[in-house]
DNA sequence: CGTTAGCACTCGTCGGACATGAGTGCTACG
DNA sequence: CGTAGCACTCATGTCCGACGAGTGCTAACG
């Protein structure tokens, strides 16, 4: 990412820009020079603020609604901002005390542990929560199943670190109880591979194996393949979708139709998510017209990436307006993964 | 439900209120008395009109923003004009092919088959699609499985129908692969019983064995408890949500937001659609303060039930503001509800 | 040369006055 | 009972002026 490339500024206009991203985060009304100049605690005039101010419009990280109005800050203001704060942010007491709260529930289902950060994640920020769980490719197979329903068959895969998948088909013409007993026979022989791996071996035996079984063995091919590529089934995990609704949010309608929009296409917003989070940095922001989605929805995401030991397996984070409380949420979104990381690192072993 | 409670009202004072909803409903602006006799073809003046508006306005059927002002149903005008709708609404070409082209494909789990339908409606109407899926209560239970993750033991579920319900729990003391393997080949004997019954066996079986076995028993109890009662379990599915906020539908933003937070609350949304579907008539529709949860959201919500045979399996419908197009959403609802219905039923057998 | 006080200027917002017109309610008549 | 006519109401739009927040600029100061 763009760590250093924007000029620094000098300490003032820094000191400047900030207090007025600050001041319009938490008011959302354009900001003046006095007010600046009163609670910044710059020891300087208003007039030198607006001279500052001026240089900073200037320089496009602010912007006029109009000429007699105060400033707010463009998406490269809040980009400098961004950058320019330090590390480690720090919680309210209370938003301590919701996440302590609950990862000290003993949870042991990842993926139920990653709604409920989802959630957690909403409750702390006022935004929107989001994840990507972790894809099956590098998980092993620990049962792997054709279930006789009837008319129907259900293959059912369940992987070791607790993922099921599941797909009901059609009974292929001449298949029989029989037959689908002597199949899942010979997938036990898959349990302990990955899912990819398995899915290879598959269609070795597929192309080995009698009509039947070929057919039945392409289908279960085909549901580890939708697992691990996740086109269908790597959901994309929200939470919290009704806070951006919220008057105080003033996202515009139709706007915040077109998030909602895609929020349900899990798909979509999966796609959004690869392209942010593809950086490598512990805590990815994405402000704006920085992305084509963002910018289409005036909001802004944050993400960090979660771990088992060194290896990421997901992603989570929150996405708000742009005028968004950077430093909290990225602080919640931190913390939050941190922990997240801890809690699969364990749950790995 | 108050099929015939209403006084009769004549011919004409019908048709009036008709036509003041359905020109609400298109347009969105309050109706006078002009628009009324120019459209409404009942060839009187509009001071006529003006009479059986102020008659309609008298019964609480339709009622004034200001006095200068065109009028706009109440909710009871709604109730009304609903309850006098012919029972068969049409369909438009359009719609009735989206219908048809879903259907046609072959689908064969039922769950998919009801988020695909909750799409569905949400496409036809513009509104926000719901549908209670069934309780698992009269369900066979062909497989039940314990698996071995490791530091935890993974408790598996499936059904006749189609459904997994899984949960993870921290592996008991004591407890090894041997005991694990043990006691799942103990639960083959619950296979073929509904989750009623096999749950209830389970209690029994938990008393029987010894210390080890009783606690794994009882967490499968749990989780074909959870499963059949639904608290955490049976998820109301909800689509195109993002259809309402949508401008046109000029939900007030509070408003909204509500509606937003409760449709995440998949158990308080469950509670109200129970409450609401009790009614045993084949399709249901609760208008605005009705209902305490329609009335804080100024929404309605019609629903229908679908069945296998002749017994109601689940719930399925719509919910978008009072000011709704209630003709061409029961309509969408009823027919969907019927599809979904034979297609059920088919699955069953 | 940076900082600041002072001041004219801009422009959005607010409130009042007024015209407009949609829509009503009533009355008198056919 | 239906209708034409008409006075009345009242939300909406517009114009106007007062107000004031906030700017940009200039000149003076250390």
């Amino acid at each position: 990412m763009a760590e250093r490339e924007r000029p620094e500024l000098g300490p003032r206009k820094g000191a400047v820009l900030r207090a007025v991203v600050e001041q319009y985060v938490r008011t959302g009304e354009p900001v003046g020079s006095e007010t600046i100049a009163e609670n910044a605690g710059l020891g300087v005039s208003s007039a030198t603020i607006r001279n500052e101010m001026a240089a900073l419009e200037e320089l496009g990280y602010l912007k006029h609604p109009h000429t007699s109005a105060g400033r707010i800050p463009t998406d490269a203001g809040y980009r400098h901002y961004v950058d320019s704060l330090p590390a480690g942010g720090r919680l309210r007491e209370a938003q301590r005390r919701l996440i302590a709260g609950y990862f000290a529930e003993a949870i042991v289902d990842l993926e139920e542990v990653l709604k409920g950060s989802v959630q957690l994640l909403s409750r702390l920020t006022q935004y929107a929560g989001l994840a990507v769980p972790p894809s099956a490719n590098e998980e092993p197979v620990v049962r792997l199943e054709l279930i006789d329903m009837g008319p129907t068959v259900m293959i059912l895969a369940v992987g070791q670190h607790g993922r099921v998948d599941k797909h009901v088909i059609d009974r292929p013409d001449g298949v029989d109880t029989q037959t689908l007993a002597r199949v899942e026979r010979r997938l036990q022989g898959l349990r302990g591979k990955t899912y990819l791996v398995a899915q290879a071996r598959l269609l070795q035996l597929a192309a080995e194996g009698s009509k039947e079984e070929h057919d039945l063995l392409l289908h279960v091919a085909e549901l580890l393949r939708v697992a691990t590529q996740g086109e269908g089934s790597t959901h994309v995990v929200v939470g919290g979708a009704s806070n951006l609704a919220d008057e105080a949010q003033q996202m515009r309608r139709e706007t915040l139709r077109r998030l909602f929009e895609t929020l349900e296409r899990e798909t979509e917003m999966l796609a959004v998510l690869e392209d942010i989070g593809s950086g490598q940095t512990a805590l990815n922001v994405t402000i704006g017209a920085e992305h084509p989605s963002t910018q289409e929805w005036e909001a802004s995401i944050i993400t960090a990436p979660f771990k088992t030991g060194d290896t990421t397996i997901g992603t989570i984070g929150v996405v708000g307006p742009t005028r968004m409380d950077y430093l909290s949420a990225m602080a919640s979104v931190r913390v939050v993964a941190k922990r997240l990381s801890e809690m699969a690192t364990e749950l790995d072993q």
